[in-house]
DNA sequence: ATCTCCATGTAACGAGTTACATGATTAT
DNA sequence: ATAATCATGTAACTCGTTACATGGAGAT
């Protein structure tokens, strides 16, 4: 239960409509909350239910552009929510059951599989280190851009984790396919 | 559409009961795929159905015990399944959520949420230590163990990553906390 | 006019979660 | 006998995904 959480927390930063909600979403929240704008839409309708957000202009059916603000009750949901305590979830990763299988089936190509995945985690790498670049200089930093810089890092350790298993990975199974084929 | 190939998988490796199955997830598979006793048994139906698995016993109804294993048309499904090609799946964590939104509405008491997060992280991590010095002693090792190991080894540069985060996150809020004490 | 975006929305489904129900087995 | 536990299962719900439908605005 945490994408109404997040899109609060978006218009609380900035009122906007649900498709540029979605739009954001891709930019900022999404790297660490994905939700696709049919998601932030049906949940849009449960908050202004709710009473934690209120769209401007009068609904008048489909087409029409409804720009969305947090309400004072919202911020009060929100500030609830984030004194909340959740453990962390277990990881959940389909690549390593696919590697578990390949035990029993393999040898595959999986190999190209962990090599496609290391391209998208370089590119993502890339993408944050640019961010970093230009959102957060070097130098002290008020407590709020402190936060912001930890949740980004927090991406940016991810994606250099996955770089690095990956081109680990590849060059274990690389090592053991040689052997394999000198054995025979 | 991962589980009814975590579940070939287990049932490959060693036939078993649904709730046996269970357990095993909650040791193993379970530390990247979880899933809760339902979900596995409203899964072995479907399994079932498909003729991808078969359980030993006539179908006597409830509170018997049915042991449940891979069928050759289980173990062509998991090899086409393993050739499947996926993008990995954005990060989802719900921490990040929190922080973002605690810019806006704190500062709360968010540092003693990433403390617990701190802790069950290095209990897993220890958790991990532990079947890698009994599983994957070090040396040579079969291709199958070597993947095996590269499994594991994900979830102990996990883990290792979130106790380094959380540390360095406490270390910069306790600093910029002291700050703002200073400030006023 | 009609075409192409922009914007909001419906419908249907699958996966995951929670709470609970029921039959069998074992221990006391 | 009955209580505890093992084992399987139902029901109801929420969240996430996919495909598609509808209305409005501007371009040619």
């Amino acid at each position: 239960m945490s994408l109404p959480h997040a899109l609060i927390t978006a218009l609380m930063e900035r009122p906007c409509s649900g498709l540029e909600l979605a739009r954001r979403f891709d930019l900022s929240i999404g790297h660490f909350w994905h939700a696709t704008h049919q998601q932030i839409y049906r949940e849009l309708g449960r908050l202004e239910e709710q009473g934690w957000v209120a769209s401007l202009p009068p609904e008048t059916g489909r087409g029409r552009k409804k720009v969305y603000r947090a309400l004072p009750a919202g911020r009060e949901e929100l500030t609830r929510w984030v004194g909340e305590s959740r453990d962390p979830k277990p990881m959940r990763d389909e690549l390593m059951l696919r590697l578990r299988a390949e035990v029993l089936v393999g040898p595959t190509a999986v190999m190209d599989e962990i090599q496609r995945h290391l391209e998208v985690h370089r590119a993502r790498l890339a993408l944050y280190r640019e961010i970093e670049a230009r959102d957060f200089p070097p130098g002290d930093a008020s407590r709020e851009r402190q936060i912001q810089h930890l949740v980004l890092d927090a991406g940016l350790m991810l994606e250099a984790l996955w770089v690095e298993w990956s081109e680990k990975a590849l060059k274990v199974l690389s090592s053991s396919a040689a052997k394999d084929a000198d054995a025979e």
